[in-house]
DNA sequence: GCGCATGATTACAC
DNA sequence: GTGTAATCATGCGC
């Protein structure tokens, strides 16, 4: 090392201060420990020398042979002593308020693969009054709101990760560069990543924080639209009416009968059921009010009976041609 | 604006 | 899960 000797034996003011065998042309640190103290005597005063200097005894120092020991030896303390009261107060426990925010993105179809058909909000819509196409409009513009909103989260998640990666890379280049002049350990670095990994993890709740309001207020908002109620249409009441009132003595129609109802009607299954629930109550509470109604719906089955029958007799007879309405009855 | 009608929701019982 | 009863919230005619 014949550029770096001066520096070695040569330290400020301590020159070979009673060192045997330190002389010029003697092989440098004949006793270990006034060799390590000299090193570490250079190091704390290497601030207080100009840059040049500086520069001149760090590249001195990396040179020196007892460098890689003394420096796994630096590791060793400093791991063993700031490292491990760190390590032990930023043990993670498992973060509770992530895993729900986690859930409940993948429950509602931001995170994870994207909901198609009848999930979620689709059920809430098909309670919801009027006529099927609003539900739809309702459904579409809340798909289209949500997968706008699942967007949004993906692009910045995938800005958070990259900017995340070259970060951590540049870190992790930066130590590596510095650990040769000062003591990192690879252990040192990996915890600098983790330490990193957790920063961006934080910044990445944050979204997930965001991203859940905006899926809530947006739910919020379309449970909101449910309760908007619509009356039903005529042919509704009327197909509705007609069931209850021929079966005025047990109107408790089957699922099959609730699903054509439905079906007639333009209406859902669960519209039919609240409409009969609404209706018995009602009913019951005050028959005398409906017993108008009543009498109309039994006038009105009744023709429609009579009409079935003459549409029967004139099918059979050959000279003439069907004429009625077209009425499919409703028979009890 | 008011009052009634009516579809939807909720709590409860079975 | 279904039905009942009470209640809420909105539609609609006046």
């Amino acid at each position: 090392w014949p550029g770096a000797d001066s520096h070695w034996r040569a330290p400020r003011g301590r020159k070979a201060a009673g060192r045997p065998g330190a002389g010029p042309g003697a092989p440098p640190g004949p006793g270990p420990h006034q060799d390590t103290g000299d090193i570490l005597q250079q190091i704390m005063a290497i601030t207080d020398q100009s840059l040049d200097e500086a520069q001149a005894r760090k590249h001195a120092l990396n040179c020196h042979r007892m460098k890689p020991a003394l420096f796994s030896v630096l590791c060793e303390i400093k791991e063993k002593t700031v490292l491990s009261i760190r390590g032990i107060q930023e043990e993670d426990p498992p973060d509770a308020q992530l895993m729900r925010l986690d859930n409940m993105l993948l429950a509602e179809g931001v995170s994870g693969p994207e909901k198609r058909g009848r999930g979620g909000p689709s059920a809430v819509a098909a309670t919801s009054g009027g006529c099927p196409n609003d539900n739809s409009i309702e459904h579409s513009d809340y798909r289209a709101k949500l997968s706008q909103i699942r967007q949004i989260y993906h692009s910045e998640l995938e800005k958070y990760e990259q900017a995340c990666s070259e970060f951590t890379t540049h870190v992790m280049n930066l130590l590596r560069e510095q650990s040769r002049t000062r003591p990192i350990s690879p252990k040192e670095i990996e915890r600098m990543v983790n330490i990193i990994h957790g920063k961006f993890s934080t910044i990445q709740m944050q979204l997930k924080q965001s991203t859940c309001e905006a899926v809530m207020i947006l739910r919020s908002r379309f449970l909101d639209a449910r309760r908007k109620r619509r009356n039903f249409s005529k042919q509704a009441t009327e197909v509705l009416n007609e069931y209850f009132y021929s079966h005025l003595s047990n109107p408790y129609p089957s699922e099959e009968a609730k699903e054509e109802l439905a079906k007639k009607g333009g209406i859902t299954v669960s519209q039919v059921s609240n409409w009969f629930g609404n209706k018995r109550i009602r009913y019951k509470k005050n028959m005398g009010k409906f017993q108008e109604e009543a009498n109309i719906y039994a006038a009105k089955t009744a023709v429609d009976a009579t009409t079935v029958v003459a549409q029967g007799n004139q099918a059979n007879s050959p000279s003439t041609p069907s004429s009625g309405k077209s009425g499919p009855s409703h028979q009890s």
